[in-house]
DNA sequence: TGCAGAGTTTGAACACAATCGAACACCACT
DNA sequence: AGTGGTGTTCGATTGTGTTCAAACTCTGCA
């Protein structure tokens, strides 16, 4: 078996039974212990994964990702640095909007948790990453849409349009100068677009494929984005149109000048972590 | 079992049970008693318990601040055939409110997927379970409720109020003639509470471990309630209580008619296993 | 009520077991 | 040669069971 094809089922199996022991997965997998452990460290580190002493928890709602899990794991480092660069730039930020898809959710799921933040989402897989871990979440409310379980609807574009943000941090099906920001569905870009009305700073964060291409509905023209956070696969042809606009695009790159930024906020969590 | 899984169910017994015996414990969890001590110890310095000569007590409101992991695997098979009846009593259901907790979850995903059903939830768990299975559902929208991942405040009371269902399907965490269907978190009952007032029909489901007990925030007093489902374990004369105030009770038998499916002795661990 | 004595419960201390991560060596593949 | 994955060894950490003296509860008796 692969070893990306193990740690899916690692994933699923950890997903599934909510907590599961290292020994257990060993046996199953007919791998030595030490591999799950360096399994187990990986998916804690992409946030899929809770560690404890001899095993692992999870707070995945289990019904989204199940099908999806192998999408979220494909490209799992471009996807992890394009999260880690676009989290740094959102540091001081108190309110923020947070829009919908797997990059989002990447995001979600690495953002460095703090006391003082508030988000606002229409997604539910964002809502339930960030409400079990402690960040206060206020989710958009109305019809959801079926296959991608986000919030569509007259009332969830009321809703998150009542809400003053400092930044907000959406993906796009497509990211183009001449066409802007791009959605597939209209009813999710109508929801964005609300969500997008009353933010003072707007990011899009998008793996390389989403450049040049566009979607059905465009959300916002590109001049209204500040920045755009991407990976080194994305078309040069492309950033520089946009560049061009005035937008400012970050590459996120393989931990390149800094050797290890230091490796010591190694939180254990032996201990019941609990919600305050 | 994980040593912080075991950690929970010990917090989940003592909620339950508002008291219970360190000898029994060790019994229930084949673990020495010096073990549970040192478990007991750890959730009293966390605040969760209280310790008594003996074993330990707690406050009932406290309880709930556990995560969702304790509960979801306790008395899962009795949810499963509460849910089944259930699903059998709301046939016909057009419009239906869904209340919150691992009893409804058991609910939605036992539930039947009919095309003309509509669904009105402030849970966000019900709600991906009920979306992924293609039934068409609103979510309440508003604050996210940390550990439960439910929508309370002002905005969901709002959202719920709005439509009219058929039937509501709700949880408790306590049930009893005197005081009625009862929460344990306040605004989650506020929300609930919102959701009954424009329905036809008040279905309550509810393990036996529910019956007599009172939470701090009472739902609807038991009159307005049209049918209680319930498993064997309930308590007699809380039945006889409530079914002399005119409520209809119905308990849920594991498959009366079938002798018994053979016990091949590997149904040991589906038993342990949440519901998929 | 007060009190002695039996039985139970407790936590400290110790020993042992399980689990951990780091470091190193090996292998497969490029 | 380099990269990524794997298993093994080993010292450190964490969890568990046992023993034992002290603390506690309960009961029966005055």
């Amino acid at each position: 078996m692969l070893a990306v094809e193990r740690r899916l089922k690692v994933l699923e199996r950890v997903a599934e039974d909510q907590a599961i022991e290292v020994s257990t997965l060993a046996r199953d997998f007919q791998v030595s212990e030490m591999t799950i452990r360096r399994d187990l460290r990986r998916l804690e580190r992409d946030g899929f994964v809770r560690r404890t002493y001899g095993g692992a928890t999870t707070h995945l709602v289990r019904t989204f990702e199940v099908g999806a899990l192998a999408r979220t794991l494909h490209h799992a480092r471009e996807k992890r640095l394009i999260a880690k660069r676009a989290a740094e730039l959102t540091v001081g930020v108190r309110a923020m909007f947070l829009g919908i898809g797997t990059t989002v959710e990447n995001f979600a799921r690495l953002l460095p948790v703090r006391e003082d933040l508030m988000v606002i989402t229409p997604s539910l897989a964002v809502a339930s990453l960030l409400g079990t871990r402690n960040v206060r979440v206020i989710i958009a409310g109305g019809l959801v849409r079926q296959d991608e379980l986000t919030c569509v609807g007259a009332s969830a574009v009321e809703a998150v349009r009542r809400y003053n943000t400092d930044t907000a941090v959406i993906g796009a099906a497509g990211l183009s100068a001449r066409r802007g920001v791009t959605e597939l569905d209209d009813r999710d870009a109508d929801v964005i677009r609300g969500g997008l009305e009353r933010t003072e700073r707007i990011i899009v964060i998008a793996d390389g494929s989403k450049f040049g291409a566009v979607a059905m509905s465009t959300v916002v023209p590109i001049e209204q984005v500040s920045t755009v956070v991407t990976d080194s696969s994305a078309d040069t042809e492309e950033i520089e149109r946009i560049e061009r606009a005035g937008i400012k695009i970050v590459v996120a790159r393989p931990e390149t000048s800094v050797p290890r930024p230091a490796e010591n906020g190694e939180t254990r969590l032996t201990d019941i972590r609990t919600p305050a």
